[in-house]
DNA sequence: AAGTGGTCTAGACCACGAC
DNA sequence: TCGTGGTCTAGACCACTTA
C-alpha cells in the first residue's frame, strides 16, 4: 500500500543544504560554496542546485548576490515561519525556543454548523469529526485548535485516529486525500469563555484566530481549521523573500 | 539614472499568462494549454515555461496534475497575499472589493526611540525619517499604517516625497536601496487612542497590529513598517499552494 | 580579467492519469 | 497507449561584482 518513493536528487541536495545551515558548517552571514562547486560535489548537474537554491532564497535561508555569491541569512535563527510553515504549530513552538507538546481534548462526532456546511460543501447538519487539541509550549499551553472533517470521507473507525497527528497526516491516513492548496484568513478576537478555560487567557484581552479552509487538487474542501494562538507568549512572524 | 531592465523572457511570459488568467481567458477550474503548446505558442523552451508555472503555482493561482493537465484554481478570486509578496495593502483592499485610497497623514523627520534604533542598527536619537498614512476602503478608513527610515540613507529632500509610494517604492526612489527580504511579526492588539481616531474603532475592541522589518541583500536593516489593520472590515487571507 | 549568479536552450527519460 | 507534468543533464551566453 504505502509506495516507496524514492527521494528525487533535488530533495536529497535540499536536505543536505538545510543541514549544513542547521548544523553551522554554513554558518549565518558567510558565504557558501558555488553554483558549479555544489554541483560538482554533489555530482549534479548546476540546473539541479539552482533550484533547490531557489527554494532556500524563497525560504529567506539564503541571499543571493550576481556577481558575487550566495550567503546564509545572518537572521536564519530569527525566521520561524515561512508562509509554507504556517500551519506547523509545533515548528512554531520550537523556533520560539519551548518544547512543543500536543494535548488531544476531544475526538467527536458532530453536526455541521451552517457555516461549516457552505465552507465544506455539504448539507448543515451533515456529520463531521471533530478534533480539538491543545499545543503547548514547555507545558504552557498556546495554541487552542479544532479541526472539522466530513464524516463522508473518513475512510477508518473514529476510534483509531491518532489525536497527535497533523491534520495532513489525518486527511492522508485515514481519508487518503491530499492537500493540495490552504486559504487562511488571519483575525484578532476578543478572548471568549473556551480560550480563557483552555488559554489561561483573561477575558477582555485578545489572541490571533487563524482560520484555514484545506483543499484538494480537486478544489474540494476537504477540513477546516479554527485555532486561537496566544500572541503574548508566541511571536508569529512570517518571512517574505524574493529571488 | 533609471536603468533600462528589459524584462526577461520568463517575465515577460509570467505576465502574459497572469493576464489571461485575470482577464478570464484562462478561466477559473478551467484547463490551460499544456507546457509544450505554449512554449511553441511564445517560442521559448520549454524549461522557461516551467519555471513560470511554478512560481504560479507556488503563488495559488494554477493547480498542476501529473498525467492530466494545469488547471487555474477557482478560488483565484478570494486570494489576496501570496507567498513572496510583499505585504499590499491596495491589492488586499480591491480584492476584498473596495477602491483603495490612500491619504498621507505626516511626512516628517523625527527621533528614533530606542527599540526603533534598535531594529535599525542605528543610535537612539538618531534622526528618523515617519512616513504615516491610512488607507480607504471606499471612504471608510481600514489601515493605519507607519514607516520609518533611518534619515542617512535619504538621498533627497523630505519635501520631495510622494506620500502614495509602496514602501518598497520610496526606499528605492529616495534611497537607492532594494528590500531583499521582510519579516512581519502578526499580533492581535486592543484598540488605543490613535487606532479609536484614526479607523474610528470602539476602545476595546481589537485590530491586527503588523509589525515589519525590511532588510538589504546585504542584511542591513532597511525600515520599518506599524500597521493596524481592520480585521471586521477587511479579510486578510493568505495562500499557500504545495507542488 | 576572473569568477559568480542569472537566463535560456534542446533534448532525454520517467511517472502518472485518462482513454 | 498517449499525452501530461516531473526530473535531470550539458552546455551556452549574459550581467554583475570584485580585485
Amino acid at each position: 500500500m504505502g509506495l516507496i518513493h524514492t527521494k528525487s536528487i533535488a530533495e536529497q541536495v535540499e536536505e543536505l543544504l538545510r543541514g549544513r545551515i542547521r548544523d553551522g558548517t554554513y554558518a549565518p552571514g558567510n558565504r557558501i560554496p558555488s553554483e558549479s562547486e555544489l554541483s560538482e560535489e554533489f555530482g549534479v548537474s548546476r540546473a539541479t542546485v539552482r533550484t533547490v537554491l531557489a527554494k532556500l532564497a524563497v525560504n529567506g535561508l539564503i541571499l543571493r548576490k550576481q556577481g558575487d555569491g550566495t550567503y546564509v541569512n545572518s537572521r536564519v535563527r530569527e525566521i520561524n515561519a515561512h508562509l509554507g510553515n504556517l500551519w506547523d504549530f509545533s515548528r512554531i513552538i520550537e523556533t520560539n525556543g519551548y518544547k512543543p507538546t500536543i494535548k488531544s481534548i476531544t475526538i467527536e462526532q458532530k453536526a455541521s454548523t451552517e457555516k461549516e456546511a457552505l465552507a465544506l460543501a455539504i448539507e448543515p447538519g451533515d456529520k463531521l469529526l471533530s478534533l480539538t487539541r491543545l499545543f503547548y509550549a514547555d507545558d504552557h499551553p498556546v495554541i487552542l485548535a479544532n479541526n472539522v472533517v466530513p464524516a463522508s470521507i473518513l475512510q477508518e473507525p473514529i476510534d483509531q485516529i491518532d489525536g497527535q497527528l497533523h491534520i495532513r497526516e489525518i486527511l492522508s491516513r485515514y481519508c487518503h486525500q491530499n492537500i493540495a492548496f490552504a486559504i487562511t484568513d488571519i483575525c484578532s478576537v476578543l478572548v471568549d469563555e473556551d480560550v480563557h478555560n483552555m488559554l489561561g487567557k483573561k477575558l477582555g484581552s485578545t489572541v490571533l484566530a487563524l482560520q484555514v479552509s484545506f483543499y484538494s487538487k480537486q478544489n474540494v474542501p476537504l477540513a477546516l481549521g479554527a485555532n486561537y494562538f496566544d500572541d503574548e507568549f508566541l511571536r508569529l512572524s512570517l518571512v517574505q523573500a524574493w529571488s
